[in-house]
DNA sequence: GAAAAGATCGGG
DNA sequence: CCGATCTTTTCT
């Protein structure tokens, strides 16, 4: 079967707006007790910085938001109403404060139980807390651009879950692929 | 210390 | 619409 090629750091290095869309269509891998989990990024969301009021980043360095602040290409995970696992990809430099949160999956190969759904995307990849801060360029976790694959439309709206931001509850940050069964919300 | 709220999900 | 469930942050 031949190979994907994993994204390099450069690619989160960037414009975060530009990173949530351009990781639709690319794989999540995940490698978990030698067995390999794989879901097509169908759905995400942009965190842009410390203005953006609906970002964890926004409340400034914290024990917490240290994994946002650090360098791009790491994993920042968190515990979110006790129960359910969310999973982002920081982006553009160190010090800046943003991240991609990955909402919804097409599961490529066995997974088991939905992954529609940032808390349910998390526990059918096996992903949660002791993730935090990896390194998405190693042989663990990691996100790759698939071979080949149809061309797709991108739509943008509202993020989910956010109306406490202010006027950052109405800005187009969700992104999706449209028509695809797997996202979460319309 | 204590309290409140949260980037969710599933059941009624 | 509401409860589960617990971490993080903020307030006293």
């Amino acid at each position: 079967m031949k190979r994907n090629e994993k994204l390099p750091r450069a690619f989160y290095a960037r414009d975060t707006i530009e990173v949530a869309r351009d990781l639709l269509g690319k794989h999540l891998v995940h490698v978990c007790d030698g067995v390999e989990r794989c879901g097509r990024i169908v759905e995400t969301e942009a965190y842009i910085g410390a203005h953006d009021l609906a970002s964890h980043s926004s409340k400034g360095i914290t024990p917490r938001t240290s994994i946002m602040y650090g360098p791009p290409g790491h994993a920042y995970v968190y515990l979110i109403y006790g129960m359910h696992h969310c999973m982002n990809v920081v982006t553009e430099t160190e010090g800046h404060g943003a991240a991609v949160l990955l909402r919804a999956l097409e599961p490529v190969g066995p997974l088991e139980g939905s992954t529609k759904g940032p808390g349910l995307l998390c526990r059918a990849m096996g992903i949660d807390k002791s993730i935090n801060g990896m390194d998405m360029l190693g042989d663990t976790l990691y996100i790759a651009e698939p071979s080949s694959q149809a061309r797709f439309n991108i739509v943008a709206r509202p993020r989910i879950g956010v109306a406490y931001a202010g006027e950052w509850a109405a800005a187009d940050l969700r992104f999706y692929i449209e028509g695809n069964s797997y996202v979460s919300r319309k």
